[in-house]
Formats: C-alpha cells, structure tokens, sequence
DNA sequence: AAAGAAACCGGCAGGGTTGACGGTTTCTTC
DNA sequence: GAAGAAACCGTCAACCCTGCCGGTTTCTTT
C-alpha cells in the first residue's frame, strides 16, 4: 500500500475511534491511550500522527463536522407534499438526536472551558450553522428575506438542539414528537410563502 | 460553634466550590484538590465530609437543583401587561444563559456516560423540568389543559435550552433577542386563553 | 538495489488525581 | 470535668494519563 493512503488510514482510524469513545465514554473517558487501543493503532503510531491530544481532537472535530454536513445532506430525501413541514421537522430533529450530536456535544461542552479547543471549535460550528440554516430553509422551501422566516427557521434550530440536549440524558422521543407536531402546525401558519 | 453548623457549613463551602470549578474550569478540570484549595477545606476535612469525588459531585448536583428552582421562583418579578409575553421570556431565557445553568450543562453531558451520576441527575432534572413547566405556564397566564398549550410551553422551555447551550460557546444576545422577539409574537398567536 | 525518508513499535518517566491513614483538636454528653 | 464522638489535618501510596525516546520495519526515489 502506498504510504500517502496509509496514513489517511491510520488517521481516519484514529479520528473515528475518538469520536466512538466521546459518544460512548464522554470527554473524560476518551484518553490517548483508550483511542489507541480501539482503533487498533499503537502508541508510538498515534504519537506520529498527532502530536498532542489537542491535535488529534481537534482533527476529530474537523472529521465529526464534514460528517455532520454529509449527514444533513444525505437526509434532503424527497418529502412528501402532504404533510411536508412535519416530515421536514423530523429529519433535522434526527440530526440533533443521534450519536454525531452526541459526540458534538462533547466537544461543544468541553470547549466552553478549554480555549485551544474552543478556538478550533468556534469556527467549524459556525459554518455548520450555517449549512444548517441553509439547509433548513430549502428543507422547508422558505425564502428567509420575506418576514420572521429567518428567526422562525433560526428557533427551529434552537428548539432542535434542546430538545437534542434533552435526548442525551433520558430518551423522550414521545414528548418529544407531540411537540414537533404542534410546532409544524405553527410554522405552516406562522411562514410567508 | 456547634457541630450541626460547622458540618452544615463546611459542606455548604464544598459544594459552592465545586459548582464555581464546574462553571469555570469544566467538569474535567473540577478536581478534588482544586475544589478542597478553593474552598479553604483541607484534604482531611473533605475526605471526611464526602469519601468519594462521587458523594462530593452529587451533593453539588442537589444543591444545585435547589439553587436553579430558587432562582427560578425569585425571578418571578411583576411582569408589565405590556408586552407580558415578551418579558416572560427574558426571564426563562436568563435562566438558561446563566453560570449556574452552565454548571448544571457539565453535569448534564457528565451524566450522559457516567451511570453512577446519571442515576443522581436524571430524578433531580426532572423534578426541575416539572418546575419550569409549572413556572413557565404561570409566568405566561396560561391553562395547559387548553389546545397545544401544553406543547408550545414545553416549546419554549426547549428553545431556551437550545439557545443556552449555544450561548455556553459564543455569546450572541442579539441574535437571541431577534429570535425571542418573534417568538413572543407567535406565542401570542397561538396560545389559547 | 541501495540509501534515505516516512511509518511504526512498545516501554518509560514525569506530573497529577484519587482515596486512605494516623494523629490532633473541638464539641457533646453524662 | 471526663470520656467518647465527631470534625479536622497533612501526608502517602497506588493509579492513570500524557508525551517522549531509541530502535525497527516499510515505502520511495534514484
């Protein structure tokens, strides 16, 4: 194999390792050594690769966020015409209840008190933010000059990361749909087309 | 003085410590030693108090949740019956662009993958969650047994929640206060009286 | 194919965190 | 006021995490 394809192997390796142990052992349980282990790369290869653990998260971060944007993507399915604002609302509902968030979240937190990370952290989530945004307006067929579309489709994001944030701690998908419901009514009311 | 107070105090500072450690220096950074110097407690003393770094958190996790519902109730300041609406919502939304809201996020993310803590957390959030609800529903003059009301106060506490977390990295009141502007107008619209 | 560069290996030391311990002071109770 | 209990103190050992190192293998280049 050639070396230039080995080490994107190793450092894709590694990099979806990280993320798995954020998703599944939190910030504090995602050690160099634990990461290493999982993605079945020696110490010294790790090492190699990146440097520091500043490094290798903050690669991660980049890796987690092109997989969020590839995610949110992937979801444009075809909505159906009846019914479409609900549908729109579960799919970047998904977005915010899933183990990418969950491993976002992790660092979203983190960097609230970690200024290297929090400077590498800022701005990738503001260009997801920005997808996001533009993501939702399509999603919805809204064109974000006319009224409050923008602050409407903006408090959709919001409501979806709090209730993603909720969803961390105990899974309330019920509460969690019926509430989705009425906001698509509201939003299919509350919109200029 | 008596010993009931001297424990009651010493445990008292502990507990404030570690929720200023929480909110400054992340979970990660709240270590025994740092919270044990902060407080002015030796090592002994808090060994003594509370045996495990487990004890000490979810004791500040209690103390805590106490702390969010005074202040809930305490901000429950005569509104204006201009505006009511709009009002209201700076003060929830304060509750959730605050320290100790920031405090209670790291307990939050801690307890997603730390069972122990999560059995601590989870009880107490939602006696917390019934709380809000209960203040939300009375902050905005409104019956929850009528129409979607239930869902868009629910709504709204989960905006907050998503607008907090996304203040916890970068502090962006304005964009905020755009959104709750709109949101109040909608909230006047649909919740029925 | 041979020399040089890159990738890879496993062990090691320094720093820091946790929880334990023996001993001392302060309060309570009889 | 004397005995017992509770509160308090500083230090210590065990453990873990991070980053480094010398040496080895694999690839690249000429």
């Amino acid at each position: 194999m050639p070396q230039g394809e080995r080490t994107r192997l190793m450092r894709l390796r590694l990099m979806e390792a990280t993320i798995e142990c954020l998703v599944e052992l939190g910030w504090t349980g995602t050690t160099t050594t634990v990461v290493s282990q999982r993605a079945g790369v020696s110490r010294g290869a790790q090492l190699h690769h990146f440097p520091t653990k500043q490094d290798l998260v903050v690669a991660a971060v980049e890796h987690l966020t092109e997989r969020r944007r590839h995610e949110l993507a992937q979801s444009a399915a075809d909505l159906p015409a009846e019914g479409r604002t609900r549908a729109a609302l579960d799919l970047i509902a998904a977005q915010y209840v899933s183990p990418v968030f969950f491993a976002a979240l992790e660092l979203w937190v983190a960097a609230r008190t970690d200024p290297a990370l929090r400077a590498a952290v800022v701005p990738l989530e503001r260009r997801f933010g920005r997808d996001a945004h533009a993501y939702t307006l399509a999603l919805l067929g809204v064109d974000e000059r006319r009224g409050h579309n923008r602050q409407h489709v903006q408090a959709t994001l919001d409501l979806a990361r709090g209730l993603g944030l909720a969803a961390a701690l105990t899974d309330d998908s019920a509460r969690r749909a019926s509430i989705l419901d009425a906001w698509a009514d509201t939003l299919d009311r509350e919109l200029e087309t």
